[in-house]
DNA sequence: CTAATGAATCAATATTTCTTGATGGGATGG
DNA sequence: CCATCCCATCAAGAAATATTGATTCATTAG
C-alpha cells in the first residue's frame, strides 16, 4: 500500500484520461504544438462538442493546459503531467520488480 | 501519427486496465508475489466474482499471468507488460518533448 | 463415485462514460 | 449595439463497464 495508494485516485484519473483513442489522438495532434479547438476539429473528424468533452477530460487529468487568446482557446501538452505519469509508471515498475516469491495459499 | 498509432489500441487497452482502483489495488497486492484468488479475495474486501472479473481485465491487457496449481489459480505480475507500459509512456514523453511552437490559428 | 472446494462464467441490473444536438456565453468586427 | 464566431456546457439518449448472485466447471479428498 506504499507508493501507489498515495496517489491512487490520481493514477486512476491519469490512466483513465489516457484510455481513449480520441484522447490519445488529441495528444498526438498536440505534438505539433499548441492548437486551438477549431484546428483540432478540422484535423480530426470530430464535432466541436465531442472534442470539447475529451479536452476537458485531458485537462482535468492535468495532461494539457489551455490558454485563451481572443475567441480562441489554445490547448497544449503539459510536460509536467507526463513526468507525473512517468513517476506513476515507475512505481508500477517497482511493484513488478519486487514481485517474486510465491507463498503457499489458502 | 508515428509511434503511438502503431499500438494505439494496445495503449488504450493497457491504460484502461490501469484506470480502475480495484485493479491497481490488485497489482499492489501482487507485489507481495504470486497469489491465488482466495488470498486476494480475503485481503481485499471483494467478492470472488468481482475479483475474477478484474483479474481477467488485467490478464487480457497482458499485465498479469495466471498459473493453475490444483484447484488454485495463482496470479502474478508480468514484468514484460510493465516494460511495454514504459515504452508507451516513453512515446508519450517524446510527444510532449516535441510540443513546443505555436502556430497561428483559424 | 460422490461431495466439497476454488474459481470462471453468465444473466440481469446498476453505474459510468460517451455522443449528439441544442443552448448560452464571451470576444470581436462592423 | 448587433451579428457573428469560437467554444463550453447541458440534457437526453446510447453504449460500454462494473457489480451481484446463481450456475457451472475442474480438481481433489474421502
Amino acid at each position: 500500500m506504499v507508493a501507489l495508494s498515495v496517489s491512487l485516485k490520481k493514477s486512476v484519473t491519469l490512466f483513465h484520461a489516457l484510455s481513449d483513442e480520441t484522447r490519445l489522438a488529441l495528444l498526438e495532434r498536440l505534438k505539433e504544438g499548441e492548437q486551438c479547438v477549431c484546428e483540432l476539429t478540422d484535423a480530426m473528424k470530430a464535432t466541436q462538442s465531442r472534442l470539447s468533452f475529451h479536452l476537458k477530460v485531458l485537462k482535468e487529468a492535468g495532461l494539457i493546459r489551455d490558454r485563451r487568446e481572443g475567441r480562441w482557446m489554445y490547448y497544449s501538452i503539459d510536460p509536467d503531467a507526463i513526468e507525473e505519469l512517468e513517476t506513476v509508471v515507475d512505481t508500477l515498475k517497482q511493484v513488478a520488480k519486487s514481485a517474486v516469491s510465491a507463498n503457499r495459499c489458502c
